[in-house]
DNA sequence: CTTCCTTGGAGAGTGACACTATCCAAGCAT
DNA sequence: ATGCTTGGATAGTGTCACTCTCCAAGGAAG
C-alpha cells in the first residue's frame, strides 16, 4: 500500500507518518519507483504501536525510537531485549541526590527489595530507571511529611509481584521471541493507564463508601 | 520570610516562584511594604506540594492550579472536594468515539465495574476522567490485538480495590477535612510512580526468573 | 502528448508548555 | 548618597510533536 492508504487505515495524517519516517520511528517502505514506496501490514501494525506508545503511554518520540530499536534488536535474547526496551522508557526526572530525603528514600527502596526477595533487582537493577522512579516518588512523599517506609510499601510490592506473574503469563502465550518482546513492551506501557484508572475508580468507590453524607 | 528565603528553603528559583504566583498556583504573600511581601510555612508547604505534583506527578501547571483550587474549596465536604480534585488531574487524551475499538472497550469497562461491584462508579463515574483513561487504554490494547476482556482485568480491579482500602486508611489518619483532602491528592498522585516503578521492577525480577539463560 | 494530481523528501513554521531573563521603580542597608 | 534587594510585569528561550509549504518525479485521463 502507499502512504495515503497507510494514513487512511491507521487514522494518522500523511504529514505525521512522514515525520515518523524522518525520525526513524517507522522503517522506510520498499521503494517501487524513484518517488514512491510500498508499505505492508507490518508497517501498519508498527504505526499503531507507535501511536499507542505516544498517545496512550505518553512516551516522547525520541524515547519511542529507542524502545522500538531495542524491540527490533535481534542480536540479544528476549530477557536482554525486554530489559533494554523497558529501560529506554521514560522514568521521570532523576532524584535530587543533594537532598537528604533522596538518601532516605534510597534506603527505604533498597530495604524493600531485600524484604520482598527481589535479589535480581538488588544486584542488577538498583541503577535502573524504574528504581530511580521509585526513589524520586518516595523522596517527594518524605519531603511532604507523608509516611512511606518499607512497611507501608510492602503490600504494594507484593501486589506488583502478583501482577508481574499475570503479565508474564500473558507474554508467554506468544510464540516467537520477537512477538514476546513486542507484547511485553505493549503490555507494560498500556496496562499502566489501566492500573492507574482502576486505582482512581476504586478510590472514588471507597471514598464514597466512607464519606458520603447520608442518603 | 521573604521571597529569597522561600526560594532557598524550597530549592525553587525566585523566578519560578514568581511564575507560580503569577499563575495563581501559590497564594500571594502578606504585603508588608509597597514592594515586599511576607511568606509563611504554609507557603513553603504548598510550594513543595506544587513541585511534587509538577515534577514527580507530571501534572501540567494549569491543571495543578485547578487541583489546588479544589483542595482549598471550603464550601464542600471532603468527598466532594476529593472528587473534584482527582477529576481535575490529567487523564490523557479522550478516547476516539468514532473507533469501534472504543465502543468495545467501553462495554468491557462497564461490565468490569458491574462484576467487581463498584455500583457508585457504575452510576456516577462512567463519565469521569479515570473511566475515560481506562477506556482509552483498553481500546488501544484492542486495536493492537492484545487480549483485554473483563476476565483479564478482574485481578487488576480486585487489587486496585485492596489498594484503595490501604490508601483511604492512610488518609483517615489525618484530623481535619483540609488535611485529609490534601493527603488524598498527594497520595493519589505520588503513589502512582511508586506503583509503576514497583511493577516494572517486579516484571524485571519475574522476567529474569523465567528467561535468564543458564548461569 | 499534455495537463492535472499524487507521491515522497526536506526545511521551515506553529502552538503549547514551563520556565527564565530583563527591566523597572520602590525600598532598605551602610 | 549609593548600591543592593525586592516584587511586579513583559518578553524571550528551549523543547516537543507535529504541520505547512515547497519541490521535482511519476502516473492517470482525455
Amino acid at each position: 500500500m502507499r502512504l495515503a492508504e497507510l494514513s487512511e487505515r491507521s487514522g494518522v495524517s500523511t504529514a505525521t507518518i512522514k515525520y515518523y519516517l524522518r525520525e526513524r520511528l517507522l522503517p522506510p517502505g520498499r521503494p517501487v519507483t524513484a518517488t514512491q514506496s510500498e508499505y505492508d501490514e507490518d508497517h501498519l501494525r508498527r504505526l499503531r504501536l507507535i501511536r499507542a506508545l505516544i498517545q496512550v503511554g505518553r512516551v516522547p518520540v525520541s524515547t519511542a525510537r529507542d524502545v522500538l530499536a531495542a524491540v527490533d534488536d535481534d542480536s540479544r535474547d528476549q530477557h536482554s531485549r525486554l530489559g533494554a526496551a523497558v529501560e529506554a522508557l521514560p522514568h521521570g526526572p532523576r532524584p535530587d541526590e543533594a537532598d537528604p530525603a533522596t538518601t532516605a528514600a534510597r534506603h527505604t527502596a533498597t530495604d524493600l527489595l531485600r524484604r520482598v526477595g527481589w535479589h535480581f533487582n538488588l544486584g542488577v537493577a538498583e541503577h535502573s530507571g524504574a528504581f530511580r522512579m521509585l526513589v524520586a516518588a518516595v523522596a517527594a512523599l518524605h519531603r511532604l511529611g507523608y509516611p512511606c517506609d518499607t512497611a507501608h510499601l510492602l503490600p504494594y510490592a507484593r501486589q506488583a509481584a502478583e501482577l508481574a506473574v499475570v503479565d508474564l503469563d500473558l507474554v508467554e502465550e506468544y510464540e516467537t521471541p520477537g512477538e514476546q518482546v513486542e507484547a511485553a513492551v505493549a503490555l507494560t506501557v498500556l496496562y499502566e493507564p489501566v492500573l492507574l484508572g482502576l486505582r482512581r475508580l476504586a478510590e472514588a468507590e471507597e471514598s464514597n463508601r466512607r464519606f458520603r453524607t447520608g442518603s
